[in-house]
DNA sequence: TATGAATGAGATTTCATTCAT
DNA sequence: AATGAATGAAATCTCATTCAT
């Protein structure tokens, strides 16, 4: 299901790190020291950006040499597009799996959406997402990745619930697609664009998360809820 | 209404250029010199992105001596400043205008959805975002400018139309800013994002505006419209 | 005596400026805008030494155009060449003419000296002094000129009037040169040197340069004195 | 004695090189390189003075990249300190010990205003003086560092020798650190002066300087010699 | 003749990358 | 295989000088 993506995958041809007990590893090929390269590089380029973060930042958070790291990954942009690739998945891997709880649909929307909103609005994925977007012009497929493994893969999972709750007689959805991506975008309305263009607003985003959570499933519901998916709305 | 922000107008402060019938303009005062460099600015900035775009790709594309661009900005943040806070008031006061027209609910939303998305996601403004996007870290003040002049201002205005509306009895939202944030969401939705982080898909964002707009009117009204709102909802 | 010597006069060969009462003068031959640029160009290599002050500076602090500075000296180094000429004639002249006084020798010497070391180590001296010797590499004819016009042009007068007081019965120096060179070494003896090196120490100069003044002519006179110029030196 | 002050030796807080047999030095702290750089930053700054001299040409004269120059010193500025402190020390270190000598009073006088008067006029000690002299108005400290470790202890030595033969009644100084600090003057009466702001003449200075101190010490004897200190001047 | 906006060569400094150890 | 000192291309910015007005 998240199988990793060969394409995207800059593991993918190293020898299975466990194939023999070898004491050494092949050049570039110590999966532990690869994790903690990537590690110094998410905190070099997580405090300073793609641009200002230097080699040499990322060569005392990580704790290494600079050698070592040319020897791991052929250059800045390699390491970075690793990094974005190592971080991306297991980011949105917790989100979508609260789709396949089993909840009321109202309660589960409820949920996935606070958590969703919740991860992509935090201070550490914020300041990601805005390096990613920065970078797109450079990096035009590291972008398109991004978005296919994240936002993208959101939609999907969403739109087969939503056709499920169709079939179910429980929503009336002419598009369940739209409604997905309607949805995704609701969850986090006005929070997500505010915390790309702007710094934290001191402490207050959990309650401004919750109230634009409740209104995003109100506001589908009320537009397509059947049955008993209807319940509390004041009609 | 849209009269510049004295402290967001990069050209506050320069002497009327009517002030002595001078031919002659001060130094880093000649408006056809600071324009021509802007739009140097703009060319070389939106190509490669703020870090990537050296001064000499500024100079090339503008036309002029380093020298000069240093007369009229005293270093690279601010000619990047000053050139997004020149295309942003341009770029937002047209879609606003379109709230002011005298149209039926429907049809005016229709109108601004599209108008709205169709710049926001055109490419050249999605480049700007993404750099703007990209620089946050280092020019905060530049990120929240651009926010509070643009989306921001956009929410007040279309929550001030749904209160109108609400008033009218033709709408029926608890909470109109809400509303008006959900909806500006909405006309983009999985648009702008998509596009933050993808290059353009050749063409096929013109329907794919229209399709999406039309959907947020419709989840909308569906949710809230009363009265003449509703005509034609399959109910 | 001190007429301007043609080699270092940057004013000769221009029209005298009374020829003609003329309203307009030839480019470069205005006197009074001659000056007040020279003053600027103090006030501003002054300040901040010859490379770190910028035409832009000399501009300002003289009130006039670049170009018009361009016009009346050729070049940077040619307008210091002539600041220093036209300064130094003044600075040295008044010292000199003590030793024209109608004075017994040692009230001479005391008063001479006194003077001497006063100009030598006032602040602005001083830093001219730096600022010429820190140029001497890159200006060799400035340097020589400005020595052979001040300290060297002292040791002739003062070995000319140490030539009259030998003959004069009231001393017996066997190389009146040698003694002059002595005697204005003496004079500043400790003080000038250090303040080449070192800032100002608030104001405990005026007692340190009488104080090395009257050790310097008891030197002298104990050494060489005879008649009497022997008055007073307890024996 | 000439212990290495710890706040002007640039030396001073280098890793032992033998802390460990490492056969690598760490960063900026090969004393070889550091050497060549200094080497070669002696000729760029000799030949051309501070300003003038660019680190282009320090890199040329050093033999080394431009990044190696600044793993060793921080900037130009603390390039040049290092520079100065370093010769500072060593060229006045061995003309002190002249004074320590077991020798008549007249021939250590003569011996050690010789030596120091050779090294003060020497052309490149010269230029260094030239340049620190003109670079007192940006980075004060250092001529006061030079002046404190040079001429200043200097003054120190020598009246500490005047004292002693005071005591020993060849001499009758009333104020022992002044005729130090005149002795110092008067050993390079004229010359050191001239040198600074002149250029080399030819050769002729050997002779210059024998005479110079021969009748710097006569002067001094001549007034204050007693006993056997006297011999020879023909009173 | 005087002006000062414009010029562009050149200055200092940084940093991704390499390669001898 | 790992290291980190050395590299040098390239970046930003300054300023002496020119020349159209």
């Amino acid at each position: 299901m998240t199988a990793p993506d060969p394409e995207t995958d800059p593991e993918a041809g190293t020898p299975p790190a466990d194939a023999a007990p070898a004491r050494r590893h092949a050049a570039g090929a110590d999966p532990a020291k690869r994790a903690q390269i990537l590690e110094g590089a998410a905190r070099a380029f997580l405090e300073k950006g793609f641009d200002a973060a230097s080699m040499e930042d990322v060569r005392r958070a990580a704790g290494v040499s600079k050698g070592t790291i040319y020897v791991y990954f052929a250059d800045k942009v390699e390491l970075f597009e690793a990094l974005v690739a190592d971080k991306r998945d297991r980011m949105f891997a917790d989100v979508i799996s609260l789709l396949e709880e089993d909840l009321p649909l109202r309660a589960k929307l409820t949920r996935f959406g606070e958590a969703l909103s919740r991860v992509l609005c935090s201070e550490d994925v914020i300041r990601a997402q805005r390096i990613v977007i920065g970078a797109v012009a450079r990096m035009p497929g590291m972008g398109e990745r991004f978005y296919r493994v994240g936002p993208s893969r959101m939609h999907d999972r969403l739109a087969a619930l939503f056709e499920a709750e169709v079939a179910a007689g429980r929503l009336a959805v002419p598009d369940a697609r739209m409604a997905a991506v309607q949805f995704i975008e609701l969850v986090s309305a006005g929070v997500w664009r505010r915390r790309l263009f702007c710094g934290p607003h001191a402490g207050v985003e959990e309650a401004e998360i919750v109230r634009t959570v409740a209104s995003a499933v109100e506001l589908l519901l009320r537009a397509w809820g059947r049955g008993e998916a209807r319940q509390g709305l004041d009609d």
